[in-house]
DNA sequence: ATATTGACCGGAAACGTATC
DNA sequence: GATACGTTTCCGGTCAATAT
């Protein structure tokens, strides 16, 4: 006997959730056909794939190297049944994840266009920060991925998208909005509320600040930007982040800009996709979508 | 709580035979 | 040779018991 879908479906599942029972749960069946499925799985390649450890699989080195081509197997299986029915010109699911001034600013009005031309498409957006939709693309968790900093990751190809600029702010109370001309000397001794580290903002503010400023006297690191505008609005530190973010408070004089033309703070948005995924139809057609508007 | 295993069941495929 | 029909075999599922 063959391997099978089902099998490679079963695979595929638990590798995804690391039990057999939630694996079981997402594809219809019992825990005890998953259970058999995969052990059949392992039995037809003379293998193991996952290590037990206690109630938990935990995919090994092998099972890490087939499942790339078991989840394009898996794909290129369900795309060929959407062509026979008709379907093939139709983009089924996608699950996006962009990274914290994309997912918030850039991202809804894109996927809000998106499914305008193709209503029937179901999309989920994953925002969290950099590093974590870098580790969630090399586990297969998303199709396609969009960040504000570096990537290093070599399985992963990575294609450039927007431009962006970082722009330095405070309340405008505060004594450097204060001041006619401001230079690089002025944020010498500044109170600084910034993204934290593994974020793209934070990675491309140092790179744009060290060695140039003295000493950076970080006073707060937040997840959010929202939650830092709101701290520096309330007169506390000041702060840096994607113009995106900030056209409504700077439209409602919450918050002002700081000009800080001697430090480089453009920054490239990058889209990112794993080199051996399946590119769907519908996943060509987002990518194209993104990369033409 | 979850994974594995064995017993059992139902449906589909494979096979053999009869008929045209 | 093609088709119809009955029987057997196999596969994949559930359920229940057991192991971890």
């Amino acid at each position: 006997m063959r391997i099978t879908l089902k099998q490679l479906a079963v695979f595929v599942a638990v590798a995804r959730h690391s039990t057999v029972t939630r694996a079981a749960q997402e594809l219809n069946l019992t825990q005890s056909a998953a259970s058999m499925a995969l052990s059949d799985f392992e039995r037809q390649l003379d293998c193991l794939l996952f290590d037990r450890i206690g109630k938990r699989l935990q995919l090994n080195d092998l099972g890490r190297k087939l499942l790339p081509q078991a989840i394009n197997t898996v794909a290129h299986a369900n795309e060929l049944e959407d062509l026979a029915r008709g379907h093939g010109d139709k983009v089924g699911s996608l699950k996006i994840g962009a990274s914290l001034t994309i997912g918030n600013y850039s991202m809804p009005p894109l996927i809000a266009a998106f499914m305008r031309q193709h209503p029937q498409c179901q999309l989920s957006l994953d925002i969290a920060n950099t590093s974590h939709i870098i580790a969630a693309l090399e586990h297969f968790e998303l199709d396609v991925g969009f960040i504000e900093g570096f990537c290093h990751a070599p399985n992963l190809e990575v294609i450039p998208w927007q431009q962006d600029e970082l722009v330095v702010f405070a309340a405008p109370s505060h004594p450097l909005a204060q001041k006619e001309q401001l230079n690089e000397a002025d944020f010498a001794n500044a109170e600084w509320i910034l993204r934290e580290a593994g974020s793209g903002t934070r990675e491309i503010f140092d790179n744009a600040v060290i060695g140039r400023l003295p000493h950076l006297n970080v006073l707060l690191e937040l997840g959010h930007t929202e939650a830092i505008q709101r701290v520096v609005a309330s007169g506390l530190g000041i702060g840096c982040a994607s113009r995106l973010s900030l056209t409504e408070a700077l439209a409602s004089n919450t918050l002002t800009l700081l000009p800080t033309p001697f430090w480089n703070l453009t920054r490239q948005f990058f889209i990112l996709i794993h080199r051996q995924k399946y590119r769907t139809y519908g996943l060509e057609q987002f990518i194209s979508h993104c990369v033409s508007t």
